[in-house]
DNA sequence: CAACTTACGATCATAAAGGATCAAAGCATG
DNA sequence: CATGCTTTGATCCTTTATGATCGTAAGTTG
């Protein structure tokens, strides 16, 4: 299929920067005509840069792309995960969706069966995603643009912030460290999340089991009784005896495997 | 029943993200044109994404769908019209970007040539178009989200205008009445655009010569000496005059066939 | 500078998919 | 119970996409 098709070599690109004429063929499965067709088509759109004999990911593509990828990225999981804290919402509601791939699913999640909500965010991305839907209240946060999550940050976004208040923040989080504190990847967002917090009834973050273990720069906050957890059932146990000593309400999901692997299949 | 395949379908596609035609036939147990019948009414709904052989779910449908009849009409006067308010552009400054069609490609210009400016705006297109380019830093205004041109409106984003302070305002308008004022057809909007005039050295009206001679409900503001207007010259004389008489600097600017194609491309 | 290699674009044939029309079946209503 | 409407499925025809072939252009190497 050709929407696939393109999708693949855009990834494929993505991954190699560059590629010969013959690789992308042999990789997405197509004949050179094709490909070079495909490849005009993606041209046109300004996703790639034909050379000769083969092309490249334009540059502004490539954050786009990485985005995509990022989605991608444990799916079954984040999906279960979007599920679980999508049923924790209730009409009438005033919800706050944090900018990032797991909050996106519960943005996607409100989509597919809308109730009445007001949703506040910070997201592009999330505000696309329940862009026109009957009954449900979208409002963005303003401030400067970040465009590696599609978020708005700075002093603006914060000030927004002190005059908005909500039942509940779904918080997502780049990583969640040894010390059981949640990180980001930029200064801004991290203080943008921790106003969320003070701004919000409940805070409950959502976070998969991979990104456990793992540190980034800027601390958001500690994972104590404030605050609700959403994972997958993949974390390690010693984990949830962490989470549950410091008084982290936790729940884990199931999530079938099957499920990520169909989707993985359907990129080549 | 009907209501239910097409729930089916939905929730189908939602899980595998695309799927063929073959497939979700086989899925929901209906014949293949079924299933394309079923397909164009979701599509038409705005849930899925047609392809050849087989559809995706919508992810940004919303916006850019909704814009996209609008952006095609006038789209050579819009260009040039476009083209000529970029023009206006220096290193260094703040501009501002209504949300509109006629603006948007204001935007689209910028990301084909870019240059070091701020650019603030209300619009999630514009931002969108706008995103990753480096050296144009893109802030967006917050507030309540306008599915119709994708914009934010409301009390929180005309109280964040009051701390900006823009060199270059470019604002669109619904249409131009026999009065010599522009018209929105939306109050919030109307409020929003009175109040980014007052916080611009300069404000440039964006209207090509379809709109005028319209009316639209609400009075934005009149074109006097205040502001400049960039137009196409197919504006019959008599308005030249009135608008001249009114002391607004107007420029026409002159478009064909030739240069639309030019620019077809970089729609997506 | 010339010849060879490689890649590109165009045209064409084929196969698959979309659209349209029509007939039949199910359901509601008089 | 009959009639009419909606919905479904089948067939036709048109459109689209893909892959192969050929001529041409460009780049490389002797």
């Amino acid at each position: 299929m050709k929407d696939d098709r393109l999708s693949a070599i855009r990834h494929y690109l993505f991954e190699k920067t560059s590629a010969s004429i013959h690789e992308i063929a042999e990789a997405v499965g197509a004949s050179l005509p094709t490909v070079r067709r495909d490849l005009l088509t993606l041209e046109t759109e300004g996703a790639v840069h034909r050379t000769h004999g083969g092309a490249r990911i334009a540059d502004s593509a490539g954050i786009e792309a990485a985005f995509e990828v990022r989605e991608q990225t444990c799916i079954a999981a984040k999906r279960a995960i979007g599920l679980t804290a999508y049923a924790d919402l209730r009409p009438d509601m005033s919800v706050f969706l944090d900018a990032g791939t797991t909050v996106l699913q519960v943005a996607r999640r409100i989509r597919m069966n809308p109730l009445p909500i007001s949703v506040f965010t910070n997201c592009l991305a999330v505000a696309q995603v329940l862009t026109d839907i009957r009954d449900v209240q979208v409002t963005l946060l303003g401030g400067r643009l970040r465009s590696r999550n599609a978020s708005v940050l700075g002093a603006l976004a914060e000030s927004m912030l002190d005059r908005l208040w909500f039942d509940q923040l779904f918080l997502g989080a780049s990583t969640v460290g040894d010390d059981g504190c949640t990180y980001t990847m930029d200064e801004d967002e991290a203080r943008l999340n921790e106003k969320m917090i003070t701004r919000a009834a409940r805070t409950t973050v959502l976070a998969d089991a991979s990104k456990f273990g793992q540190r980034a720069t800027y601390q958001v906050t500690r994972l104590d009784d404030r605050l609700d957890l959403i994972t997958d059932d993949s974390l390690a146990s010693h984990w949830l005896d962490k989470l549950a000593q410091a008084g982290c309400r936790t729940r884990t999901v199931g999530f079938d495997a099957d499920e990520s692997a169909e989707l993985d299949g359907d990129a080549a």
